[in-house]
DNA sequence: GTCTATATTTGGATAGAC
DNA sequence: GTCTATCCAAATATAGAC
């Protein structure tokens, strides 16, 4: 199999198209190791160097692998916006009016933050870089391809948003397209601040999705 | 004079402090477009050639007056920082109940976003890089400061919020910091999304401030 | 598939003329 | 104070052994 394609192999098989095999295992802990690198140390902070030594191996291994080390910060991103999608998907799908669509997603999308925070730091840090001088043809069009996910994603909310305008579950008058970006501004934010604390159950990471997306629904005022 | 106080210097004019004259005119300059490329293109995409290049000069005079690449990043981080805080301060001092404060620094911040878009997305970039990994025990410390000043900014809408529980005009219950950190974000998000049309004007600027404001105070709920 | 060793490039940084 | 010319380090990426 030709390198450039080895990741996208890969893509196809965590989406259960495929057994699962050695490859899957090797480039999972080749990303799990990169989104840290990234997140603690930024894009360009972060060496090949320094995610092989975290590894435990040399660079070698990860050149068979990925193309590139943007190629291997796309990856990352990749799979950090399928895991919110997938989440929110699934949020929407469920019934209810369009509020209670939106609590569901925003509290989805929040919870998928603290699980994956190393993974969705990288997202967020992606979505600054989505204008990344230095580009080859080829990373454009992973680039948009990202960014086309993204505004896919953001259009889920904004669905909601107008069905709960519709069925009288959110206030009329308000500026869609605004309100939306403030509220996962809001969540995405978590990217810069939330780290989780030792020993943090699934149980209390729930109950501070749950706040945040109360705040964003009820405001604060008293 | 030294080099590397030759920006502490300009800080100290631009405070208005000494009469302003051709340092502070060149070193403006230089800011502006660093600002501006360092948005473009982020931190990793930029090269000191290309700031060189937008300014029409060559990097010689780039090295005049800042140190390195990190140190010129520090520098639009710091006024980015520096016109943020300056406004909320200033929004903060005049009086009203927690909420009406709230209201108006809140307005200030997202104001400020958009009337300094180049240098505030910069600031958000800081903000991401603060685990910067490579920094010498110099950029440590202004990084320790540029983070200081972040977290005093942050404590100034904790103090107005907590003033508008006491007063009754906000919310009780509400996990303090965990809504100020939502509200704030979904301020700071603007750094990604917004960029001025061209033809805008300060009223639909400010217009767009109050409406974001609004939802974060009063939330969506129907 | 992973390693070691090495080639190559980019771009940060400096020296010294003007 | 700004330019040209140059140095040099860092780190990306590759070649080829194992």
């Amino acid at each position: 199999m030709a390198k450039n394609d080895m990741h996208r192999e890969w893509a196809l098989k965590t989406r259960g198209q495929e057994e699962s095999g050695a490859l899957v295992e090797s480039v999972v802990e080749i990303l799990d190791c990169a989104a840290l690198c990234f997140t603690e140390m930024g894009f360009q902070g972060t060496s090949i160097d320094d995610v092989a030594r975290r590894l435990g191996a040399t660079k070698g291994r990860i050149y068979h692998y990925f193309r590139s080390k943007t190629d291997l910060f796309f990856e990352v991103h990749r799979e950090g916006m399928r895991r919110l999608m997938d989440a929110v998907n699934e949020a929407m799908s469920a019934g209810g009016t369009g509020r209670e669509k939106l609590v569901r997603m925003l509290e989805a999308h929040a919870l998928t933050m603290m699980q994956n925070i190393a993974y969705e730091a990288v997202v967020v840090q992606g979505v600054h870089m989505h204008r990344l001088g230095a580009t080859t043809p080829e990373q454009r069009i992973s680039l948009d391809e990202l960014m086309d996910i993204r505004h896919k994603f953001e259009l889920l909310f904004v669905e909601a948003f107008r069905q709960g305008q519709a069925d009288g579950s959110i206030r009329q008058g308000a500026d869609v397209s605004l309100a939306v970006k403030g509220m996962l501004g809001a969540v995405n934010w978590m990217a810069i601040w939330y780290r989780p604390r030792s020993g943090e159950s699934p149980e209390q990471q729930r109950a501070m999705a749950r706040r945040i997306t109360e705040l964003q629904i009820g405001g604060i005022a008293g």
